[in-house]
DNA sequence: TTGTCAGGCAAGTGTTCACTTGCCTATGGT
DNA sequence: ACCATAGGCAAGTGAACACTTGCCTGACAA
């Protein structure tokens, strides 16, 4: 759902675990929590980034896969494509000159 | 910042007020409560609505200009240029066949 | 089997947010 | 002067949200 999308996005935290996996795909749950932690000085509950990838997921924003014990996630860009878009004006020739 | 940009983003109310903003420029409070309430059945307040401008205002999404008794809303679209593409990564060639 | 590491589920808390109600200011018409 | 119109300010309410704490499941190694 677009409302999903906008959600996602509205949390400043999220937004960091998305510049995070632009960086590096395929993090795991505690590599996020560490990145957030050391990065960012962010110290976060492993629940609290759990949710949020979870908030994410719903979003399509970020895909999982499992292997072993271990939860990989990776960005998916594609929700973002027709977002900005939808407001971004033709601009009258000569407008910007 | 950039914190209000998403935060304005993130009501489904904003979004629609955007989506008539883009369709007609400057129109004033009341013109966006009847439109609201017409094309999308939405009964809100004229406060609400108020209340909703101002956080698009701080987002520098819409810029206003008083004329007598008329407060003009304008549709602002330059805050959006460069938040998507933030997180769009380059594809790398061939992964998308 | 026992211990450990990665992750999940669920209830509880405090804050933020959207929306309303009530009153006030200012501009324009008659 | 009057009154209607267009908008603003501020307090109050109920719901959504971010975050925590506590316990539980599943995978690997000794």
């Amino acid at each position: 759902m677009e409302e999903d999308l906008f959600k996602a996005l509205a949390d400043p935290t999220r937004r960091r675990i998305l510049d995070g996996l632009v960086e590096r795909d395929g993090q795991t749950l505690f590599e996020i929590c560490a990145r957030l932690a050391t990065d960012h000085g962010l110290g976060l509950t492993r629940q609290a980034v759990s949710q949020h990838l979870a908030v994410l997921e719903a979003a399509d924003l970020v895909r999982t896969r499992r292997e072993g014990r271990y939860k990989f996630h990776d960005l998916n860009t594609e929700p973002l494509e027709h977002v900005v878009t939808r407001w971004l004006r033709p601009t009258p020739p000569g407008s910007t000159p």
